[in-house]
DNA sequence: AGGCAGCGCAC
DNA sequence: GTGCGC
DNA sequence: GCCT
């Protein structure tokens, strides 16, 4: 076994337990690094949750030979080496002769890179699949996917193909059907309002979130809410009595009556259409409703015309590719922005960068708000710096403009990254509650896992890149 | 009652 | 310091 | 908004 990072900090996998099996390990003379490092760590444990096989497609841009471990595998080592070994209250230590570990079969909690298709060969399987729908206009695409809310079998049964063998896609609901669409129009409606509103009412930010995060779940389920199965909502996290009682409404109605309450406020009409411009958030919407008295985005194009200041350069883009912007991106296309950023990436630094492309794309989502790519040098990167860019792109005649995030991390912080940026919101969300609750279990100096050229490396520091991490398997 | 993430950039 | 998007 |  080569130099092992334990993945401990997430989920299942305490700081403590990771320290503990690193004690365990270092006393059979393996080496444990505080941290993955890109080149010299050759084993990955992998707590419960994230699969290996992730994990591993993540992790094989950063070194030629890494090997995932899953926890349960490192448990069940252990297990045997304490009962086998039978040292497990011998405090001196030494390595003096014990059992070596007793290693259990490595089937099926156990990925290496090499055992599997490089994500590359994935990516062009995916490619000539979407070749086919790559012909179709945007419209055409559109269409299928909102004929498949209506009659259930298109749509369904399309994504289901494209689903089935993609490992990192295998718990997203990114891109499925939708079965409470009669719901979350409502509470699509309500979610854009307390966002306007934002800070006029208390906790309207988390209010907000909340009904975000409602609203996901009713996206996610596989089966729709009606009076009678309301109530298995109700052990959700998450869901309160407000919002069962907003269903039970709708439900009942076929109308939020709070909702409409609030679209009846003067301005909230032409607020709401503001903050679609990129970079107008709800304090900017209000300003240019209350004091520039502007009504609509027609009025508002008019008025930059003559008075460019109201909008910082940011919006005055924003602006310009407003109706551009609302469309959603085909997977397709992102796919060829992907390659058109590779190919240009190559062209001025060959050979230097990896890169991949995050955000919903990476769930397999068949639509997309932006294309998000991340970038890592492939050369050693001795600092931790990064750098981003935000902005426009447009593959070409034909094509619409699209909102296009570069970001560069280094090598080190590439994967982690990657998690992140993959998302969902939501998940991300729960990893970085964990990783506070945590907090207080720093890492002692001492119990820097033995880690040999990072061992200065502080547990916040290495906590502020881990609490990047999600995955996309352990979305809801 | 208090927390719900926190950062960098533009202004 | 605020607003915004990430 | 919901949770502790």
């Amino acid at each position: 076994m080569g130099p092992i990072w334990i993945m401990a900090g997430y989920g299942s996998l305490s700081i403590r337990m990771g320290r503990h099996w690193a004690q365990i390990l270092s006393r059979h003379g393996a080496r444990v690094h505080a941290r993955f490092w890109p080149g010299k760590t050759r084993v990955v444990i992998v707590p419960k949750g994230l699969a290996p096989g992730i994990l591993t497609q993540l992790l094989s841009p950063c070194g030629d030979d890494v090997t995932c471990l899953h926890q349960a595998w490192m448990e069940e080592a252990v297990r045997r080496c304490l009962s086998l070994g039978g040292r497990k209250r011998d405090r001196e230590g030494g390595r003096a002769g014990t059992a070596d570990l007793a290693l259990p079969p490595l089937n099926p909690y156990y990925y290496h890179v090499n055992a599997l298709p490089r994500p590359e060969e994935k990516m062009n399987v995916a490619a000539g699949k979407e070749k086919r729908r790559g012909r179709q206009t945007t419209e055409e695409a559109e269409k299928e996917e909102e004929g498949g809310e209506g009659e259930s079998g298109l749509g369904g049964r399309h994504r289901q193909l494209e689903t089935a063998k993609w490992t990192c896609r295998e718990a997203s609901r990114a891109g499925l059907l939708n079965h409470n669409v009669h719901l979350t129009v409502f509470l699509d409606e309500l979610i854009a309002i307390y966002d306007m509103l934002g800070s006029d009412i208390a906790g309207g930010r988390y209010r907000r979130a909340q009904y975000h995060r409602f609203v996901q779940i009713l996206r996610g389920l596989p089966f729709a809410i009606n009076k009678d199965n309301l109530r298995s909502l109700k052990k959700k996290r998450g869901i309160g009595s407000s919002m069962l009682k907003d269903i039970g409404e709708i439900l009942e109605y076929g109308r939020l009556s709070r909702l409409e309450a609030l679209k009846r406020r003067e301005g909230v009409e032409a607020c709401l259409s503001f903050q679609k411009v990129w970079g107008v958030g709800p304090a900017t919407a209000r300003a240019l409703f209350t004091h520039d008295k502007i009504q609509s985005i027609s009025e508002l194009r008019a008025r930059v015309r003559s008075h460019p200041g109201i909008l910082n350069e940011n919006q005055r883009v924003g602006l310009r590719y407003y109706e551009e912007f609302q469309e959603r991106i085909p997977r397709s296309e992102v796919r060829k922005i992907e390659e058109r950023v590779r190919e240009g990436t190559e062209a001025l630094y060959p050979g230097m960068f990896i890169l991949t492309t995050c955000g919903s794309y990476r769930r397999g989502a068949s639509h997309c708000g932006d294309v998000d790519i991340l970038f890592a040098p492939i050369s050693d990167a001795t600092d931790d710096k990064s750098d981003s860019y935000f902005g426009v792109c447009r593959l070409g005649d034909g094509y619409l403009h699209r909102r296009l995030d570069l970001k560069v991390y280094s090598r080190q912080q590439y994967p982690f990254a990657v998690l992140y940026f993959t998302g969902s919101d939501h998940f991300n969300r729960s990893m970085r509650c964990w990783a506070i609750k945590h907090k207080g279990e720093a890492l002692e100096k001492e119990h820097d896992y033995g880690g040999d050229s990072d061992r200065e490396e502080t547990w916040d520091r290495a906590n502020k890149k881990e609490a990047w991490a999600l995955s996309p398997s352990e979305m809801e």
